[in-house]
RNA sequence: GGCCCCGUCGUCUAGCGGCCCAGGACUCUGGCUUCUCAAGCCAGCUACGAGGGUUCGAAUCCCUUCGGGGCUACCA
């Protein structure tokens, strides 16, 4: 029990990371920081029909991007290298062959349509469905018999009579009776292992004392237990399981890209912060336990306990990332919005080339900083500032440059026109008189005609400012188009 | 079908026998503020799946039931 903590994020990169794989890395990171432990990185790349080099990368990267650095595993190394298990191949096959010998495990000759067949047997007669034990004790005739036919075995393993009981830190003790875990296949006829045996060897090999993953594992965690006994560990020297409820999309199905974006590769082409996306993510299924929200991922180290872990599966809820977005968006410091906006304008195709256009930026950020949710709103918002081309949206022009708009837009263009010092409240009073006292409008109805012909957008940064930084002569230049359609 | 897990506002949750005719956050509705959009401020709507127990007392403990989900692969 006072083996130092060692937690491990091991994912089979068959696709991007998803939510859900995110929320169960945030947890293994934050644990491990919180306990002072050490937190491993392991690819789970044995499905090799499935798992590509990409994805492996694409995962690696996304890791980084959300500040979940990790203490052992690709790129860093450590001491029980390598962490591709791809690389892994010859310990499982050593730990295979050891079972083989020992009796805890035999090959099995059965092919792929017989055991269909006996499942389908099984189903029919309600016996529950699994591995018969046909090859437990296979007959010296059969066995050549196979072998002339050039059947190549896979290894299954044996289970025992009885049950298998296990502590799980998130749902307390959890029973399964073997009767329901059949003999199970540890290395495919090709020799490859599958999953099963290489996660058991290697939590074992990497002293892995902490196995949190999703909930879809708990029925097999009986199987990993049985390889735990076939390799010798002792009980006590068992991983704790802690099995994380799942993340479900909007209608109560598992997250899918059918219902709402399930990969952070989305969310952070769509202008969402990692940090905003950790601490939403670490309030789906966990809580600080007072009324804190707004967590740090600092504060998450400190604070995060596998026993505040809830146990029921939760509902991914846009608006509520959306929301904590733009808060985290709002408590950064300017220079930080500045920064972190850059790519996005440059995949906006709006170049900020020079000195004079980055520090037109730098003046504009603070003006749309709060009123931002994603940082992929910003170039929409400051384009008006910066392209040669100028063009007002269609839509917008048609609701709001009508016949009524134009003596406002000229008494706007003779106000601008007649101001000699070009300051914020100089552009606000001459505008104000000229519209509110001089045409007796409403400030609504005389600035929207004004906001339009300006910034090309009914929604834009407020007009004055807006104006201030456009300059005078390009401002009467848009009022000028404008009137004349 | 079998085995396993889960069940508090629309959503995420707090609650671990009396502090709860249930608190917070997001959403939604109304209002204030206001040059648009936001932000901010105020107010409001809405929940212990159901039925039995146990107890002086239950959202909290037990049972049943209903509902949701997972697994049932030479996937993970």
């Amino acid at each position: 029990m006072s083996r130092p903590v060692r937690v491990r994020f091991a994912p089979s990169p068959t696709g991007d990371l998803h939510v859900g794989n995110i929320r169960t890395a945030l947890y293994d990171w934050a644990y491990a920081r919180h306990t002072g432990g050490k937190f491993v990185f392991r690819i789970e790349d044995t499905d090799r029909e499935r798992v590509t080099d990409e994805y492996i990368n694409a995962a690696i990267d996304t890791l980084k991007w959300l500040g979940l650095q990790w203490d052992e595993g690709p790129e860093v190394g450590g001491p029980s290298a390598p962490y591709l298990q791809s690389q892994r191949l010859d310990i499982y096959a050593d730990w295979a062959a050891k079972f083989l010998a020992a009796g805890d495990a035999y090959h099995c000759y059965c092919n792929p349509e017989e055991l269909e067949a006996s499942r389908e047997a099984q189903k029919k007669a309600n016996i529950a469905p699994g591995y018969d034990g046909k090859c437990r004790a296979i007959s010296a005739d059969d066995l050549t018999r196979y072998q002339s036919e050039g059947r190549k075995p896979v290894v299954r393993m044996r289970m025992p009579d009885g049950s298998t009981t296990f502590y799980d830190a998130i749902r307390g003790d959890v029973t399964f009776d073997h009767n329901f875990v059949p003999d199970f296949v540890l290395v495919r006829g090709d020799g490859s292992p599958l999953y099963t045996l290489a996660v058991a060897v290697d939590d074992v090999m990497m002293q892995i004392t902490h196995v949190l993953r999703g909930e879809d594992l708990l029925s097999s965690t009986p199987r990993q237990i049985r390889v735990y006994q076939a390799m010798a560990v002792k009980p006590e020297d068992y991983p704790i399981f802690a099995h994380l409820p799942f993340v479900m999309g909007q209608d109560n199905a598992k997250l899918s890209k059918r219902n709402g974006e399930v990969s952070i590769a989305w969310y952070r082409e769509r202008g969402f912060l990692p940090e905003a996306i950790c601490n939403y993510l670490a309030l789906l299924g966990w809580s600080p336990g007072d009324d804190k929200e707004n967590i740090s991922m600092q504060e998450m180290t400190e604070l995060f306990t596998i026993e505040r872990v809830g146990k029921n599966p939760a509902r991914f809820d846009m608006k509520k990332l959306e929301a904590i977005n733009g808060d985290k968006i709002r408590a950064l410091p300017v220079e930080e919005v500045i920064k972190r906006a850059l790519p996005f304008m440059e995949s906006a195709g709006i170049a900020l080339t020079g000195e004079q256009a980055e520090a037109l930026f730098a003046r504009a950020i603070p003006l749309i900083h709060e009123r931002i949710v994603t940082l992929a709103e910003i170039p929409d918002y400051v384009r008006f500032l910066f392209t040669e081309k100028f063009a007002i949206d269609p839509e917008a022009k048609e609701k709001a440059l009508t016949a009524d708009s134009l003596p406002i837009l000229a008494a706007a263009e003779v106000a601008i026109s007649a101001i000699t010092e070009w300051k914020l409240e100089a552009i606000e009073t001459a505008l104000r008189s000229a519209l509110i006292e001089g045409l007796a409008l409403k400030p609504k109805n005389a600035f929207t005609p004004v906001r339009v012909a300006v910034t090309g957008a009914r929604v834009s940064p407020p007009l004055f400012e807006s104006i201030e930084l456009l300059g005078k002569e390009r401002t009467l230049e848009r009022l000028k188009a404008a009137q004349t359609g």
